[in-house]
RNA sequence: GCCGCCUUAGCUCAGUUGGUAGAGCGACGCUCUCGUAAAGCGUAGGUCUGGGGUUCGAAUCCCCAAGGUGGCUCCA
């Protein structure tokens, strides 16, 4: 046996015996954390035997391969505590994810919150046992024997080599052969054992920092018609730092709830007697929502877009021909009978635009053609999906359809992607990357067109994805019913990613609804059509924006871009002429001459997070000046007047963050 | 749609084992006229989400519904 690394590991003598016996190698004094390693390229637990010429890397707990491997030796210890509480839990899978790991259970009566605390103090004991992970190979019989009461162990066992079965679960998928991983007490007994491929740190004290956060339902392997079992969340840290790092960034994201601070700004409501999923922008919501109007109007028109508008309601027919009825039936509200002649609320602009397109001939001079409006579509979410802003019923979409030659086809996407990307550098969204989202090929059913014709959209869209050079990710499945689509997700303040803007390549609509250009040839050609949103969807977008900013927004988004504080009441006048300058400047400007204390206009403004503060008083009057007190309290006083409106105007007009 | 949890004044929340409601903020009024995050006093405001039931008696216990929420599934 040859080993090319020196394998080592911080911790007290005790341990460094139990983990040489472990694991047969010397882990002592190393700065990080070992829980696994890699053998010629692949990874196995530390106990593996190595063999001459084996290369040999350690696998820190730091590095995302050690993190999953902690997580899904935390998730073993996990299941281990519940069923020593709740014997009859029936294990489902347990991966890790992002930030921990889950495991799920069929039990009886669903899990309470004291039964999460319960099986974490459960957990410390284990942990604190420093039980041994042992790898187990063993034939289908066998695994069968041993796994007779865990019929959900079995069905996976029956799954083997089933290649398709990529849904996370922790059996060995085609390899061949089966593995069981027991937890080993000090006295070599086995205290619990389960269905896995591993690998697994060499023992339960490897897992540091822990916690089973929440308790949820989930189907069996994804699937609505399966059971539905208990699913336990948990997360795991390789130091009590990083897991107290990882509570705060919740917390800070709590803080930035664009629902929690909707309702604080006074942005917008979701009225009850309006119906779920219903928003209401109240007038500083109206303002935000009406500059991002105004933006992107403005940006459509500088990129060759026509605007055009289209009613609410359509006869039903007209959903048949562009294929959203049947196929997505379920996401559209139930049609309206006016004698006989059923309508539908639109839950897509996409058919009325075309309609546009067909009101008389076009020709490939004009071509690519580009729509484009504010369409507020309808979508009958189911109740359990909606989410604040980011999930509503009624949508309103910057929707734009470009139809264009086939051969345009990938200069105009390169053109919109160009567009996207810029719009949300303006909105200060500078961290994103791009998911092509493919047929799913195993139920090319759920989508129309030929093959070939997949084939040619899905290519062109990935090499307008490669040459924009920035990052794209395979979403297979994930596609529209009618072609493949670029999105664009963005990562917000804190790391979170959002679904913004989409590109969707179609050819079916304009076969569909019979669309045509004459050719200089004089023949009748079909477009091709595309669609895009920059936004995506308003609602959604202003969501993001808020939480993104924390509600503190830049100036030239945010509802009120100055409070005027008079020292005292003489002063409002002062104040007030200042206040008019500003507003011929186009600048939000609100002064505060309620009958309260300065410092309370103060603390009331600032918890607005408006970004300027302007006060005034006999020292400012005299000199001609005003005193700011920026967002984050540092101020600059005694700022004669024209420096004050030019600092804002320009702060506006440059859409700086202050 | 499925499973769990939640719903008390405009907002944030108290409300012992069932004995028919409280605070702070906000709003309004009066006093105070003040230099960088909360002046003082007072007033109004609630079928305890809605509907059934158990009970002498329900904010509290049970059932149903609506809305919210954490997930699952879905997301053109």
């Amino acid at each position: 046996m040859s080993s090319n690394v020196v394998v080592r590991r911080d911790h007290n003598e005790e341990q460094r015996e139990f983990d040489q016996a472990t694991t047969g190698l010397d882990l002592f004094g190393a700065e990080r954390t070992i829980v696994a390693m890699r053998v010629n390229g692949e990874t196995h637990d530390l106990s593996r035997e190595l063999g001459d010429g084996d290369v040999v890397e350690p696998v820190f707990n730091g590095e995302p391969e050690g993190l999953a491997i902690l997580r899904h030796s935390a998730a073993h210890v996990a299941a281990q505590a519940i069923q020593a509480l709740h014997p009859d839990a029936k294990l489902g899978i347990g991966p890790p994810i992002v930030d921990g790991f889950y495991y799920d259970f069929a039990v009886e009566e669903p899990f309470t919150p004291e039964d999460l605390k319960a099986a974490e103090k459960k957990m410390t004991q284990i942990v604190k046992e420093r039980q041994r992970f042992r790898r187990r190979v063993v034939g289908d019989d066998e695994a069968r024997e041993q796994l007779a009461d865990e019929p959900y162990k079995l069905e996976l066992i029956g799954l083997k080599g089933n290649a398709s079965d990529d849904d996370g679960s922790s059996v060995e998928v085609g390899a061949g052969e089966l593995t069981l991983y027991d937890n080993l007490r000090r006295d070599a007994s086995v205290a619990w054992f389960d269905l896995c491929r591993g690998p697994h740190v060499p023992h339960t004290g490897y897992i540091p920092a822990y916690g089973l956060t929440r308790v949820s339902a989930a189907y069996w392997r994804g699937d609505q018609k399966n059971d539905q079992l208990q699913r336990i969340y948990g997360t795991a840290w390789p130091s009590k730092d990083e897991l107290a790092a990882y509570k705060h960034r919740l917390a800070e994201a709590a803080k930035r709830d664009h629902r929690k601070l909707g309702a604080e700004l006074d942005l917008y409501s979701f009225p009850e007697e309006l119906g779920a999923g219903l928003p209401v922008f109240h007038p500083n919501g109206g303002v935000i929502k009406r500059v991002m109007e105004d933006y992107v109007r403005q940006r459509h028109l500088e990129e060759g877009f026509s605007y055009v508008g289209t009613p609410h309601i359509s006869k039903e027919g007209l959903f048949y021909t562009s294929g959203h009825l049947p196929y997505f039936a379920d996401g559209m509200f139930p049609p309206m009978d006016d004698d006989g002649q059923p309508y539908r609320l639109k839950a897509m602009n996409c058919p009325i635009h075309n309609l546009i397109f067909k009101s008389r001939g076009r020709s490939y001079r004009e071509l690519p053609i580009r729509f484009f409006e504010f369409g507020t579509v309808y979508r009958n979410e189911k109740s359990g999906v909606l989410q604040g802003l980011t999930r509503v019923r009624s949508i309103t979409v910057d929707d734009s359809h470009s139809y264009c030659a086939p051969e345009q086809a990938a200069d105009e996407i390169k053109h919109l992607l160009k567009f996207v990307l810029g719009l949300l550098s303006d909105f200060g969204l500078d961290d994103y990357y791009l998911e092509l989202s493919t047929r799913d090929e195993d139920r090319v059913d759920k989508f129309i067109g030929s093959d070939e014709e997949w084939a040619t959209a899905t290519q062109i869209l990935r090499e307008c994805a490669d040459e924009s050079g920035v990052e794209c990710v395979a979403d297979p499945g994930g596609a529209a019913y009618y072609g493949p689509k670029i999105s664009v997700q963005a990562r917000d303040a804190i790391g979170r990613t959002w679904q913004m803007s989409t590109i969707q390549y179609d050819f079916n609509m304009p076969a569909r609804f019979g669309l045509h250009y004459t050719a200089s040839d004089g023949s009748h050609q079909q477009p091709v059509m595309i669609h895009s949103a920059k936004f995506g969807s308003i609602e959604r977008f202003i969501g993001v924006l808020v939480e993104h900013y924390a509600g503190a927004f830049p100036p030239w988004l945010s509802p009120v871009q100055v409070v005027g504080v008079p020292v005292a009441g003489e002063f409002n006048d002062y104040l007030n002429e200042i206040a008019t300058l500003l507003v011929e400047r186009g600048v939000r400007v609100q002064i505060d001459d309620s009958d309260e204390r300065m410092q309370k206009k103060i603390r009331t403004a600032t918890k607005s997070k408006v970004p300027f503060i302007l006060i005034a008083g006999g020292e400012d009057r005299d000199a001609g000046a005003v005193s700011f007190r920026y967002r984050d309290g540092t101020q600059n006083n005694g700022v004669p007047i024209d420096d004050a409106v030019a600092e804002i105007v320009s702060a506006i007009e440059n859409r700086q963050q202050v």
